[in-house]
DNA sequence: TTACGTGCAAATAATTTGCAGTCCC
DNA sequence: GGGACTGCAAATTATTTGCACGTAA
């Protein structure tokens, strides 16, 4: 390819923001997380992911984007989330979840923050905190038309 | 098989339980709700179910297991937990769900009741609540032993 | 009797991994 | 240059399913 099409992405501000979480740059990483912010907070799974970046010119191939999910993840630039099924969920937004989960049309939509209760639970002797993940399952009502969700 | 082995399991309490929700008492069944419940409230995987079945006479298969789980979570007898990892947990107590998950023992067990915050979220329209299930990821702390914590 | 349940083995689905080739620093 | 990353395909892991046989009602 030529240099100019293959060094493009390297402008991209999420350069900075990898190396900083000491994740080495590469095209398929910043691809990946071009298409994960690109559209704010949002809810999604590797394949979901996947079939966003075969529209690209140059898509990374599906293992990269499990490693690269699996590696944002360890450095905290997504969250995974604890859900019902087989699937693996990731949340760009970071902080601790709290979401709806229509299962009927496996959606993920956040719950408006002031519904959220303080949650003060001190960690057993010997152990830390490191995330709470609060699922509220839905199915719909009978005789109710449910409408899309997408994103909270 | 004698008769007399083979038709033991008919006086279990169980039958009866099975029966009142819609699921035919059968040897395997009976057996795996026996398992199930002898020790009182606790979280297991159909591994971890299987693999104390194996200590039976006659073991019901790991198809049978996982079918059995997954009817008997159908049926209001025991209840899914959405977790990290691939692996489907149960809970022989079916209200909702409050745990401690320590990540580096893979082991699950319950948030005393008088740290559970009130959960008063309104389902959004069109829909209702079909479960709440909050887990809370713990690690050891730095340096710290971590005993275990075999049930809440 | 007859539909429902079981057991085995094969099929799926999601995810990880081995390894040879590439690319970043 | 050298180790980190990628891509493909093969391997793994958890779970489901098809089908022949058994068994509860």
């Amino acid at each position: 390819m030529s240099a100019n099409a293959a060094t493009h992405w390297r402008k991209s501000s999420f350069c900075a923001t990898l190396r900083d979480q000491g994740l080495r740059p590469t095209r398929q990483r910043v691809q990946i997380a071009e298409l994960l912010f690109a559209k704010g907070d949002r809810h999604l799974t590797a394949e979901t992911l996947f079939s966003e970046a075969r529209e690209q010119r140059y898509p990374p191939s599906l293992a990269t984007i499990y490693n690269a999910l699996r590696d944002f993840a360890a450095h905290g630039l997504v969250r995974e989330i604890a859900l019902y099924g087989a699937k693996t969920w990731y949340d760009t937004k970071t902080g601790p979840h709290f979401h709806f989960y229509l299962e009927e049309r496996d959606e993920l939509f956040d719950i408006p923050e002031e519904f959220i209760p303080l949650m003060n639970v001190p960690a057993p002797d010997g152990t830390q905190i490191v995330g709470v993940d609060v699922v509220i399952r839905l199915a719909p009502k009978a005789g109710a038309t449910v409408k899309a969700h997408e994103q909270g």
